[in-house]
DNA sequence: ATAGAAATGACAGCGCTGGTCATCTGTTAG
DNA sequence: CTAACAGATGACCAGCGCTGTCATTTCTAT
């Protein structure tokens, strides 16, 4: 029923610390001993007990993912991703909601981290863009992986996974100008997530390569909510020169923007196009549905918890690629914005 | 920085043998040394080292949620009201993702459990209604509890936690009586869950009392899905004889529903009045806003959890409130059922 | 053949629980 | 007031399954 490290140490006609070696993928073992202990461990199913690992060990083999995000499909998506990597490495996952915004966080977080020995973190926004956070877990020693958003893999990036925002809001932006679009607003997201900076920044980018000077009163702050979508493009479509097209945020702000334009009586696309970014699944179930950039959450999850391991497991094999990974969200075109003729 | 049992026991001037016994909460403890003890607890911040208890006691201190539901929100607050209740009690959550379909979906729960030396299971749709798995895990004597669709309590079911969507949807349907409609359509959810045949009869219930024999053309199988509500009203409004108004057997298959109706120039609620079920944030971000009926999924989940803290727990006080708790969730009007004059 | 490196093993111990008694404290009846 | 007993506590030990340390053996290259 329970396999123990000496049934596997006695089966490969090892010592157990032999077996332990193989298991923690310590070097110095020769190459047919390692054979054998691999087949003793698979003809047996040998599975290590978690719990005297930790004891011995003092360390744990789980990571963390910390969240505070309204968006429920985000979080299940990094989630999935996640796990996937834990389950192929062996590791498991603690998950930890929590609220951004107390004024403990930071302590907060370094008490997961010590309480639960965890091995390793990941940070998503709004935790991958708070300094503080980063500083405290670089002193207390723990491996963290951030994702953020960028473009340019750097040294000083090297524990990040990066989400190319800028390119993607620039395809964007780029799609309605082709469309014939010229006057184009923007619905900001939070100012403290760097998305909504870096998606501001592709949007600008966009219009001025062709020549077009940002109207600052298309440029409406806001949040990552249906609601200030609702606001947003309410704002907009009162001004005395309207926009013939709104590339808002995330899929969320658009939804409240395609509400308030449905309020007004704007047909959409016809008098308006809408556009979003991060294809959640209800981007695909609004009326009509939005065009919007796909965000491959799962794997980018994935990502970065291999990145995390490649750091924290003592002794794998650090040389392989190393370099970053860089994900540039795909554009996704469907009837929010399609040719109004 | 680490504070162990022995540190409590001096701090405290007993054994550590009966700080053992206070953090197991076992008899025979005198008030006044409990007291004693948690004080010294408190003021050392004693966290028990997890490793050491699960490797000594061969069990864990932590419960496991399975899941496979494409709905993320319920998800996420299951999770939140799961582990809200943990922290309370020094556990984690486990999650587990799968497909709940899979052939070896039993092999799969067992194996999760004891793999992980689980102290309990919590169960959600469509899990929570596989007989197989509940005999498996009774079998290997691990502690669950399940979350049905249900109204009445019973001994049988003393492991549950029921939500009563008879009532709910029978409310929902009574909401639509009272608005004058007559012709009233119901769009089902997946068979398998029992949720949906339980609303159907609440909706049938509701029908009869009103002495309206339920129409069999308005009664549409289908899935709990965006598409499904797409294709369920779609052939509705292709009767001759059409409904003026659908009960959705949740709000993604309203969405659906609504979708629909937009693509066949169908005005809600003037033309066509639409219900849901669920209260998941979209149902109030869709054009107009769903009426629906709100499940408290957190706190669902946490007396889920407390029902199985209290089973799972060795010494706890089994006595008290052994009640099992039944959630009615609540009627929500909202603009999709508005009084159309 | 022999130093030096590489591979392997022996053994203690991680922090806690469970068990077994021995001891101590408090309570009750006589 | 004391005996007799039950309840509460402590002392002690083994051991959960693994890893860290260091000693020992085996290989490799000169």
């Amino acid at each position: 029923m329970k396999v123990t490290i000496n049934d596997v140490a006695s089966q490969a006609g090892v010592s157990i610390k032999t077996v332990s070696r193989v298991m923690n993928n310590e070097p110095s073992v020769r190459k047919d001993t390692y054979d054998k202990v691999m087949a003793a461990i698979t003809a047996l199913q040998y599975q290590p007990n978690a719990a005297a690992r930790n004891l011995a060990s003092n360390r744990s083999f789980s990571i963390g993912y910390i969240y505070d995000n309204p968006n429920a499909y985000y979080v299940i998506d990094m989630q999935r991703g996640l796990l996937d990597a834990c389950r192929k490495h062996g590791y498991e996952l603690l998950i930890h909601p929590t609220n951004a915004k107390s004024p403990d966080i930071v302590q907060e977080v370094i008490d997961l981290v010590q309480q639960s020995r965890l091995a390793g973190l990941v940070l998503t926004p709004p935790f991958s863009e708070m300094p503080h956070i980063a500083e405290a877990l670089e002193k207390i020693g723990v491996h963290f992986v951030r994702i953020i958003s960028g473009s340019t893999p750097s040294p000083k990036l090297s524990n990040c996974v990066l989400v190319d925002d800028f390119t993607a809001a620039f395809k964007i932006t780029n799609h309605l100008l082709e469309l014939g679009h010229t006057d184009i607003a923007f619905l900001c997201g939070d100012e403290e997530h760097s998305s909504s900076g870096e998606r501001l920044a592709g949007y600008q980018a966009a219009l001025t390569k062709r020549g077009i000077t940002p109207n600052p009163k298309f440029i409406v702050p806001g949040s990552y909510s249906f609601e200030s979508g609702v606001k947003g493009a309410k704002q907009l479509m009162n001004l005395s020169k309207k926009p013939s097209a709104i590339f808002a945020c995330n899929d969320e702000i658009a939804a409240g923007a395609l509400f308030s334009a449905r309020l007004m009586n704007i047909a959409i696309p016809q008098q308006l196009a809408i556009a979003g970014f991060e294809n959640s699944p209800f981007s695909r179930q609004t009326w009509p549905p939005l065009t919007t950039a796909h965000q491959p959450n799962v794997t980018i999850a994935q990502q970065a918890a291999e990145l995390l391991f490649r750091h924290a497991k003592p002794n794998a094999s650090k040389m392989l690629s190393d370099k970053q990974p860089v994900f540039i969200p795909e554009l996704l075109v469907r009837e929010s914005t399609a040719v109004s003729e």
